[in-house]
DNA sequence: CATAAATATTTCAAATTTGAATTATTTAAG
DNA sequence: CTTAAATAATTCAAATTTGAAATATTTATG
């Protein structure tokens, strides 16, 4: 994207970096979704098991905030993984509200079975950076991305 | 995600990066979103506008490898912003199976109306990162996008 | 206790996205 | 020239995603 000094010189840095950032997570996504395809879940459907895997039961609404997806879209995931019965519904005993969702035995194995494959294939796909590259991507990510969450873009700082 | 030293050192570093990764993309994603459907446009409307406006007229082909979207999906866009008259379709001279898109006069003063206001509405939102930090960000993200689309992962190095 | 506000999930309709099949055209090979 | 393979765009059905409205429950206020 030809934008060179056409928008000045703090708007074309952040232009060019934003479409560098969103090629790249595209592409990176594209190829760990083939990878997941080959498990037989979506990429969604993934996403929750490997929050579940790793951190244990948690109610539906967690589960989007991690996962960055709506509400309506993750009750339909939760549905999806429940008819394959690798999760299970909980009702909380505190907080009728609140459904936690957890993996059961089969969900369980199937997160094993799959995700040590998935993490190699992560890294091979990331190996065309040093882990020292992987590092700095990752740190200025992080810091943007959580600077976004908190609310930052409503400081509108008329340059 | 705590996913330190669970899957060797390589692998870990790689999920790291990626979970960071695309939160950035879908948080900054979900911003610019917001600022562009304020200017009554969806997100690859938005892109194609871009595009045809930095570049020039294009194919349908050559607008789908650019904005990563297939090709049944880049027809309904086109669709779209042909309904709102602000492109139009060319057959091109020397191949009539190509058809060019390119932005009509209106197509052209809303591009150079909003445009402008999106650069500098990105410049503010990335502006929580130094300029330095993202070019750093861009170059990373940039190497990695581009090894991805050339093929690299079948490079299959069994570390 | 009763009411109102807030929170968690689900349901639903609309919009988006993909991938496969189809149509039209061009290029290559015999 | 004719046929086969390749390429460009479109159409279509299925799956995904979102956001708004509905339901159920809890918390706060009087």
């Amino acid at each position: 994207m030809k934008t060179t000094k056409q928008y000045g010189k703090k708007a074309d840095t952040a232009l060019s970096m934003w479409v560098k950032l969103a090629r790249a997570a595209t592409t990176f996504g594209q190829l760990t979704n083939e990878n997941i395809r080959s498990f037989g879940l979506t990429q969604p459907q993934f996403g929750a098991l490997e929050c579940l895997g790793h951190l244990g039961a948690m109610p539906i609404g967690e589960l989007c905030k991690r996962q960055l997806v709506s509400g309506g879209n993750m009750t339909v995931v939760v549905d999806n993984l429940e008819k394959e019965g690798l999760v299970e519904r909980l009702h909380s005993k505190e907080d009728r509200r609140t459904i936690l969702v957890q993996l059961t035995a089969k969900g369980q194995k199937l997160f094993k079975a799959i995700f040590e494959e998935h993490a190699q294939f992560v890294a091979r796909v990331a190996s065309v950076l040093t882990e020292k590259e992987q590092n700095e991507l990752g740190r200025l990510a992080k810091k943007l991305g959580i600077s976004l969450k908190s609310g930052c873009p409503k400081n509108f700082e008329e340059d």
